[in-house]
Formats: C-alpha cells, sequence, structure tokens
DNA sequence: ATAAAATAGTTTCAATCATAACGTTTTTCA
DNA sequence: TGAAAAACGTTATGATTGAAACTATTTTAT
C-alpha cells in the first residue's frame, strides 16, 4: 500500500508523501542509539547486573581515582540524583567506597574497592569486543569521521556543555 | 589530577588511562543521541504537549493512511505497549480516531482527524527545521556519510530488525 | 465442527527516572 | 562575627517505561 486509495485528493497524497519517519534524522538517531545500547548493555547487565549510569560511574572513577560525586556528575553526563543512585547501588554491591573529605565535609571521596576494581577491568575487555564489533567494517578514516560528524550534530544542537 | 600518586603501582597507572568514558564510542553515541533528541523533542512537547511516542504514531500515520496498531508499531519502531498508550492519548486529544476492522475485529483502523492533521501539518516544517539546524555545515555528501555509517554500525549490532 | 493455538490490543505491576524540595556544610559579605 | 547565599548530596513525588498477564477474536488442525 504505497498510495492510499481513499485519500480525498492528489495534492493530498503528495503532502502525505512529504513526511517520512524513516528518513527522518532525529529517528534514525534514535534506533541507531538503541541498537548501540542495547549490544553494549548487555555486557554490563548480563555480567554484573549493572545499570548504564553505575557502569558509566565506575568507568569515570576508573581504578585508582579518588572523586566526589560533583566530580562524576561533571565526568560522566550524568545528572547528580542519578549519580546519587549509583553510587548507592555500588556502595551495596560493594564496588565502591565512599569517604568523606576532611576539607570539606559536604564532599564525598569515592573510589573504586578491590572487588570493583576487579570487576572493572573484567569488563574493559568486554565492552571494548562490542565496540569493535559495533565498527567493523569501517576504515580507520569512516570511524574519525563518524565521529566528527557526530560532534558536528552534537555542536549544532548546542549541547557540548554534558561534553566533558 | 592527571595522575593519582597515591596509586600503587606503575603499571595500575598505565591501566586506569587505558579505559577513558570520554572517547569510548557507546558514550559518544548516547550524548549525541541526548542532544539531537532534545532539540527536536522540544518541537513537539512545546508546541502540542505530545511524546516521542505520540509524535512518531502521529508521523507513521501520516495525514490520510489507516493503520492498524500492529502496523504502527513495524513502522515506528515502538513497542505494542507504548503504541497502545500513544493512542490512547492521541484518542482523548482529540487527534487520533478509531475504528473496529469489519474483516477482523481485533483489529483497529486509526486515522488522524481533521484536527489532528492540522497539528501534524503545523508540526512538519517546525521539525524540519531543527532537523536542517542539526545538520548545517554539513555537505550533502557528509550528511549521507554520517548516515550510511549509522547504519552500517546498526546493522553490525544485529538491529536492523526494526528498522521498517 | 470444535478444541488448541495464534494474533490484536489493553492492562497491571514493578522498576526506572526527572523535577523539585530538602538537610547539611561551607562561603560570602555586610 | 553572623546572617544570607551557595554548594554538596539525598530523599520524596509523580510520570514513564517494559515485561508479563490478560481479554477478545480469528486461524489452524483434527
Amino acid at each position: 500500500m504505497t498510495k492510499n486509495k481513499d485519500c480525498p485528493s492528489a495534492a493530498a497524497v503528495d503532502f502525505q508523501d512529504m513526511f517520512e519517519l524513516k528518513s527522518f534524522f532525529p529517528y534514525l538517531v534514535r534506533i541507531y542509539y538503541r541498537a548501540v545500547s542495547e549490544s553494549v548493555g548487555a555486557v554490563y547487565s548480563n555480567l554484573y547486573g549493572l545499570s548504564a549510569y553505575e557502569w558509566r560511574t565506575m568507568a569515570v572513577l576508573g581504578p585508582y581515582a579518588a572523586l566526589s560525586a560533583t566530580e562524576i556528575v561533571e565526568k560522566s553526563s550524568i545528572d547528580k540524583v542519578n549519580v546519587s543512585r549509583a553510587i548507592a547501588k555500588l556502595r551495596e554491591r560493594g564496588f565502591l567506597k565512599r569517604d568523606i573529605d576532611g576539607d570539606d565535609r559536604r564532599r564525598s571521596v569515592l573510589r573504586l574497592t578491590e572487588s570493583g576494581r576487579t570487576a572493572f577491568y573484567a569488563l574493559i575487555p568486554r565492552v571494548r569486543e562490542v565496540e569493535a564489533h559495533l565498527l567493523q567494517g569501517m576504515t580507520p578514516k569512516e570511524r574519525e569521521t563518524l565521529i566528527r560528524l557526530m560532534e558536528k550534530v552534537r555542536n549544532n544542537a548546542g549541547m557540548l556543555k554534558d561534553a566533558s
């Protein structure tokens, strides 16, 4: 059914064909994002039951850094509520340790625990695998182009603020 | 603080630098998606209080097509629960009319109402504006490349099933 | 013809999330 | 100093979501 026989006028048919979701750029970005997100999310979800926020919190923290929650917000593009919840979950899991900053008792000092580091080290090659799989069949130049153009779009959107 | 002085070994420092969220491809895709999504979402949200699901439902329906809910699922990459909810909201708003298929009484026959068409026609140029803004400063060839490479990644993810 | 299976769409339930309000501590500045 | 403002992080509230269960109808297979 490419043309609708019930269509009241030829002009309306033309107008109808004027907007196609499947070639609408924001729609293409959404289904692209979902494909990428589900692929990589399966790794940390299946292996350790981590959410994306928890994984990203661990990732910005890295194995040895000691950061405050606010610093994690800045580096992860996660808002402070979800960082707070990710920290709570990671603490329950024993993956993260919280101390209080001696100089500023509002600030926390967050580090991965030994067990958190172990999980993080185990995850790195697995997410790298997925990343490589997603980018397979593309030349290094194409990969650079893709990343550059995504950054350009993001810049156009005026949303580079949360890049950190 | 680029190097952590508390770090127990030089090897660990190297390992720490080995994974950077800000150059991790799935992370870049996520912040790209969020920028695009917020830009275009503001249009149909601010002008008509529509959610992304509602907008996409209207968009696949187009001004004159008559589709069943299942057909909307296929064409919009929205799951059936959220299509059902989008339809309910759009009916409340008076943007969409539901009839029952005469041959198969399980199926609905969904069309935009006159008022829904008016809103849809009003939205098209506005979302096109945002789309153009997002892609500005890119040559037609670059745009094609971006879209082609996104499709390639999606293909690699094995997620082309929901492209319709 | 009829029981079982499949399909269309809705509803329920629990989990996730965003916004706003909040408590605590530190900083600013009069 | 000491009161107001700002910063850090958490909690409360309501909305959104996704998986599974559900109703109703149609198709399949005996």
